[in-house]
DNA sequence: AGGTAAACGAGACGGTACGTCGCGTCTTTCA
DNA sequence: TGAAAGACGCGACGTACCGTCTCGTTTACCT
């Protein structure tokens, strides 16, 4: 089970609810100790002293680090809708990956532990709610009769997905918003009727 | 420069030489407790006394727990020969991938310092040595007019082993050795002449 | 400045007030080592251990194992108060060294670094405080006529109070309580009118 | 049982002789340690760097840091004949100890563990052989009938050798060649007939 | 208006692990 | 065969964070 808390401010009003100074206080120093030192660096104790706030308002509403991380960097990937075209929505990933935060989370994924409850659901958020946008939006072409039948849809996504994926963790080659179109279209070749 | 050190067992011999018994105890101890507890359980302090070895001795040899890993995991990756057909060198990165230390490998990498050395290093070590070998591939090809001249050959490459490390890393979908052979021809077909 | 810490529980009263119970466990497990093991085996480590307690809540209140040791040793040279009769002084500060924890404090003040703020704070402590209280009743004396003017105070009680110091460290000759009449009564009947 | 070797130089020529280079480089890497860092930080490791020189040669000739650290500083103390007036034994022993090397050595001595061999020989070169001189000097003297038959003389020794003792190394006060006639007169004022 | 309940800052707690220093011993190769 | 070099097992050092716990204080809501 996750210890995952909901960081709500207002649960049911009952004695002194949540100070939302401490909260923006917290989010924003985690931001900042992101920024300067890395995920590595980014300590509960660290927040606690850069935000001028107790530890244990920061564990009242994250039950770790790295969800604090995670927390602090939300939002940039939010609300991807499914487009109707492959690279409308490649090309909307990789814009919101390419930003500061982006790569932070990115970075994030990748130092966080790869077992855990978070590791997936963070995953989720970043590469793999894109991924299943996409499925859809191939299954829904393969239905019209505008792909093969016998494709390996997921496996299509994984090498769409997965080339953004390893530039944006191992940055051996740049990833820029040009390589939407190429990518799909590379993908799309090989499939289509 | 890289702080790593070799860890090699006889830099010139002067002085007396290290233990090979210890260096061995080491590296056991090391790759028990990452089968049994996982990276994130693998400290110096833990390894130490499962090798009966002193710590000194192993900082003498790597810096930190992650190099160590390392150290303890490589082997199964080493000496990727390239083949002369695609499909044989993507195959033969999913087989070594795919045993027990592969997986180990793919988590500490993974679970590594994403700015660090070593994180660069091992990537190469994991991802980029295959990656490499079939740009070679792949550019034979072209220059014998196989594929399209004006194909963004490391964008394939990064399909390619991008599919292999995203399943690899998220573990959403299995990974197989009979993938190879699709993921192959889904990039091929859509670049061949 | 000293770096010295103060040690005490209660400072002003903001944060959770140090434990009574560890500080208690801390400083007893200390005069255990010490009695059992000498003031060489004292180790934070092995405090720490003892008394069940994490190491950063000893350097919490302690900044060495030296400066417990003389916490914990700490007690039965305090209260020494000026009588007005030498012999009484110097008998009072013998009968205080010769217990076990008397000795104790002699053997640490002998181990500790000679150049640092303990040194000097334990041997006022230890001995410059009853020196101290002996140069005031010498002086009173002097100021009554009972002793001559020209005399070199200071230098006679270093005489006495190093008779006693000579043989607590070095250990040649047993310190015993009747030698607080015979040393006063030396050092007096050269100084008498 | 002391562990303490001859640190003779030629034992009976039989393979390679020590090398008295090294010999005198490690005293006065030694010495120089002790000027600039202090006897706590008199440590073999760097003696040997200092010297150029491995450790297992260090522990050919002295057991510990404390017995080198005493090689080094020796000499000043070395040679105190026994003099018919004690008020010269006094001034000698004084001048002796008022070195630099005489300071050293007397923080060496408090720094030393008190229950050690080391201490006890030590504590005998420095202080205890003065001390034994004077003895005979004043049993000598009440032999001739000088003195009261009846004085505690071994008191009265650690009188005059612990006035010199505690200003050594509490440093309280400083200890001045003058303070040899002072502190004899005192004593003797006391006990002559 | 008063009581009460929760969140607040501060910071100490028992722990685990860190990476380093120094010990005194050992094992090499070189001279 | 002694010296240099340096690795060895060991034990302790002092520090960083962990996640939890007490404090006294503050801020609401609910009588």
């Amino acid at each position: 089970m996750s210890k995952a808390k909901s960081a709500s401010l207002t649960p049911k009003t009952l004695g002194r609810p949540k100070s939302r100074r401490s909260h923006e206080a917290i989010l924003t120093a985690a931001r900042d100790i992101l920024d300067e030192l890395g995920s590595t660096r980014l300590t509960i104790d660290g927040v606690a002293k850069r935000a001028g706030v107790g530890k244990p308002t920061i564990y009242r509403s994250w039950a770790n680090a790295q969800e604090l991380g995670m927390a602090a960097l939300a939002g940039p990937l939010e609300g991807i809708r499914a487009p109707t075209q492959m690279v409308d929505l490649v090309r909307d990933v990789i814009v919101r990956l390419n930003t500061k935060r982006g790569r932070q989370m990115a970075l994030l994924l990748a130092s966080a532990e790869p077992d855990g409850e978070l590791f997936k659901a963070f995953a989720n958020q970043v590469i793999l709610k894109g991924r299943q946008a996409g499925l859809e939006i191939l299954t829904r072409q393969r239905d019209d009769g505008l792909i093969h039948k016998d494709v390996d849809l997921p496996l299509v996504l994984d090498m769409i997905f997965g080339a953004i994926m390893i530039r944006l963790l191992l940055r051996h080659e740049p990833l820029s918003e040009g390589d939407a179109a190429k990518v799909v279209d590379l993908a799309m070749s090989g499939i289509k009727k």
